[in-house]
DNA sequence: AGAACATATCATTAATTGATGATATGTTAA
DNA sequence: TTAACATATCATCAATTAATGATATGTTCT
């Protein structure tokens, strides 16, 4: 395979990879509709803070998560529409597969 | 959360994780157009066999690839075309937010 | 039945990823 | 400037996941 070829499938994988963890998924769910705090979105997912700012950051530098500061807040919201509608299309695949999902063994959870 | 919601975003959470993987991500492009066996999904990719065999078995019970059996082989394709179009549309994404993706340091690859 | 081929499964190991607690940085208000 | 708050970063540890080699299963052909 071409070596640019290799790239964009890794960068791919990353893409989904961002996807591909429920506490994320928590967090891109919870910022669907309104941005929210950090502090926020940790006690709505019942999560550390640390947890949280550490999977923020990774969604934001892939993009999938933008942010603004205000006051001592950092306000967090989705960085691009696409990423929302990409979840909900996933919903629709889930709907269809789901049973198959469930019983997937090669991931735990 | 409740439970239900959870259990939901675990599926989904399953579901991006199996396209989360390069070679995962290989093998269904591999198989976009037509049909291979394993055999020849492995010498394309260049992995031994029985690891795309793993892979193609994570695929298959989340109902992403389908397989047949003809003779000694098996031939494996996607299982359903909104996976093709998943594929497809996070292209679209990856054109806009690929540099925040590719120096994303969370994942190593 | 036995040989050759195609694929699946399993145990082990190596690599990756997530969670946590401690600490650092930055902001506001007294 | 100091205290209080909000968030980020870092090191460590635990859990998860991927790759590999060996072996097992199933199929075809002679």
């Amino acid at each position: 395979m071409l070596k640019q070829k290799v790239d964009q499938l890794e960068l791919k994988a990353k893409l989904f990879r961002g996807f591909g963890d429920v506490t994320r998924l928590s967090i891109l769910e919870a910022i669907l509709e309104e941005e929210k705090t950090v502090t926020e979105i940790s006690e709505e997912l019942d999560h550390s803070q640390s947890n949280i700012s550490n999977h923020l950051s990774c969604l934001s530098e892939c993009g999938l998560v933008k942010t603004r500061r205000e006051g001592k807040n950092r306000f967090y919201s989705l960085g691009d529409r696409r990423v929302a509608k990409l979840l909900k299309q996933s919903d629709d695949i889930l709907t269809d597969i789901a049973e198959g999902i469930y019983s997937c063994v090669n991931y735990k959870k």
